[in-house]
RNA sequence: GGGGCUGUAGCUCAGCUGGAUAGAGCGACGGUUUCCUAAACCGUAGGUCGUGGGUUCGAGUCCCGCCAGCCCCGCCA
């Protein structure tokens, strides 16, 4: 319905000009949806703040805008007497016959009326991110999910997406592990696959031990950098067998997610760091001090008052992940062939990078390196917590590892379902009790995760999640499958329909949730909340529920049934869509 | 010490540019099934929106102070 709010707002603004033509000031209806049904579909607030300047009471504003609005026959088309509310609120009710002309065009509409945007520049989404010789873990699960989704959404309005991977594959951990293999285990950095992935986490730690205690190897580990960044072939070579072993181990999590990434690590960047710092040198931003070459934020104090640096260049000539991020930000904003000439990139990380992320950006800016009309945002979230409220282990107190949490969901999943079809005396077969645990499984963790507002910390829990009842992934993928249970029985959801028509309650509450549809992509594109789009689908689930169980389908009038099949096809088509938005793939039957 | 985020019902959380009596789910309590999967639906109870000021026609939302929790703070990412 956002093309008919934006008709709405401009008829509204017409008719305050023509109601106070005196008024200089840019009048605003203030047009949003109605806070509540009774209300109407719309409500216009903009009669309120007029009273001090007019000097009239808001109601008599508002009833000369409806006396205007009266007169214009393209509103009178559109909607019924408003009414006015409250203080002076302007309520605004859509012509029954208006919406279901919406409804009719959706039926016909494969993008359900969300507009495609003609976009040639690319949106970056960078998102995931694991370490290389690191398995992933549950802190890599929201930026997983979370920048899946956001993808998804930028990719359906019809940007150009690039998904970006920026794996930790360069940098001081290197150092120290490609130092700690060459003395422990030098076979693993010549042959492929000499020791598995789990060994390597664990040599991982043991590097990680000794550069902190011992200061040696701390030094020889950043040679080794010096070395790598250098290009030195035997460095390189133990460096690219690592990245290779790991890329398979994530691209297993990521084919059983369903996510698609390309990969461009931050040794991508390498041959465009030392340009960085040139390019900072020029805009007379650099800065010496104590040997490392800075970058001094406006406006951000750290004790005693100074400004806090962002270096770019360590005392050792090594650069750093600012320098790093600071090459991205250049070449995602560049024009080819080295860049990507996108017109807005977002990084969905943890909330805890969040002044990291205000310091390079401020450096960028300054730098000039953000092309005018461009965004560049920071997409932070919280952390996972366990159910007692902290940051989530095993039982051992262990990181979690994300192939063991995703199977955990799954195993559960399956369980519920097994004791539910010995309850009901179903019998399925193995195949469908798999496909079905495998959906259900990480359909909950994926929404568990994206139904929450991302910037606070969420609290993972199996049983919330995988609950049958309440805003969970379960309970949407019921309604999907009452849906698709109609077609079976009998109802055809495809029969075309050319009158539309609605009589009960339910169906027009129905009608009106299922049209708010594209102003909730909308939303989700601009502000970058999939938990917007989640509560929507709950919201839709649930209407769709309450109207399944009091307004009777197959066994409906004959000049009904084909209103309702129409309503069942939309919010299965709306359900569907939206939860492909998350990442979540939907059942015929559960 | 400085900075960021958070604080809303017993629990987990929504609350979009300030707008009508602050919402949902879970849990609690009480109902509904000869009918499309009851994995559902209907109802009841439950809140000084951390706290004190301020801005204004109007504040959970904006500004300032304070309290509590989490996170970050020069050569890790």
């Amino acid at each position: 319905m956002l093309s008919l709010s934006h008709i709405l707002e401009s008829q509204l603004r017409a008719a305050m000009q023509r109601a106070f033509p005196a008024v200089e000031a840019e009048l605003n209806p203030q047009l949003v949806p109605a806070s509540k049904p009774e209300f109407g579909d719309f409500q216009a607030n903009g009669a309120l703040p007029l009273a001090k300047p007019l000097k009239q009471p808001p109601r008599q504003i508002a009833t000369a805008i409806v006396e205007q609005l009266l007169k214009d026959p393209t509103f009178t088309d559109l909607c019924l007497e408003p009414e006015i509310a409250g203080p002076g609120f302007i309520n605004l009710t859509l012509r029954p016959e208006r919406l279901a002309m919406e409804v009719a065009s959706r039926l016909a509409d494969e993008r359900l009326g969300v507009p495609a945007v003609q976009a040639a520049s690319p949106v970056v989404v960078d998102f995931s991110s694991p370490n290389i010789a690191k398995e992933m873990h549950v802190g890599h699960l929201r930026s997983t999910i979370i920048g899946d989704s956001l993808a998804r959404v930028l990719e359906f309005r019809g940007h150009p997406v690039l998904r970006l991977n920026h794996v930790g594959d360069w940098g001081t951990q290197f150092g120290m592990l490609i130092t700690h293999l060459k003395q422990v285990a030098p076979e693993a950095l010549e042959t492929a696959d000499a020791v598995d992935l789990g060994d390597l986490v664990a040599f991982y730690r043991e590097a990680k031990k000794r550069f902190d205690d011992d200061e040696v190897f701390q030094a020889t580990s950043r040679e080794e950098v010096v070395k790598l960044q250098g290009g030195d072939p035997v460095s390189l070579k133990a460096w690219g067998l690592l990245c290779d072993q790991s890329r398979r181990e994530f691209q297993k999590i990521y084919d059983r997610l369903d996510i698609r990434l390309s990969e461009r690590g931050e040794s991508f960047y390498n041959p465009f760091l030392a340009a960085v710092i040139d390019g900072l040198q020029q805009k007379g931003l650099l800065v010496t001090d104590a040997g490392a070459e800075c970058v001094f934020l406006e406006g951000v104090q750290g004790k005693d008052g100074k400004p806090l640096p962002v270096i770019v260049q360590k005392s050792d000539g090594g650069f750093n992940y600012a320098t790093t991020d600071l090459a991205a930000i250049r070449y995602r904003f560049g024009s080819g062939p080295d860049g990507d000439a996108a017109r807005r990139v977002v990084y969905v990380t943890d909330a805890g990078q969040a002044n990291h992320f205000a310091g390079v950006f401020q450096v960028a800016e300054r730098a000039g390196w953000i092309p005018d009309g461009s965004r560049l945002e920071h997409v932070p979230f919280g952390l996972v917590q366990g159910e007692d409220g902290k940051k989530l282990k095993t039982r051992s107190g262990d990181t979690v590892r994300l192939r063991d949490l995703l199977d955990e969901a799954v195993e559960r999943a399956e369980a519920d379902l097994r004791s539910r079809l010995a309850q009901e005396e179903r019998s399925e077969s193995e195949e469908f009790i798999h496909h079905v645990a495998g959906t259900v499984g990480l359909a909950a963790v994926k929404y568990a995760d994206l139904s929450q507002n991302r910037i606070t910390n969420y609290q993972f829990s199996f049983d919330r999640m995988l609950a049958l009842q309440g805003n969970t992934a379960p309970y949407l993928l019921y309604a999907v499958v009452r849906i698709a249970g109609i077609a079976r029985k009998g109802g055809d959801l495809d029969a075309s329909t050319t009158q539309l028509q609605f009589t009960e309650p339910q169906e027009w509450a129905l009608v009106r949730e299922l049209l708010k549809f594209d102003a909730v992509i909308a939303e989700v594109e601009e502000e970058l909340l999939p938990n917007r789009l989640c509560a929507y689908l709950f919201e839709l689930s649930q209407v769709f529920n309450r109207f399944y169980d009091q307004v009777p389908v197959l066994k409906a009038e004959p000049e009904a049934l084909p209103s309702r099949l129409a309503l069942c096809r939309l919010t299965a088509d709306t359900l569907k869509l939206g939860l492909g938005l998350l990442g979540i793939t939907t059942l015929e039957r559960m």
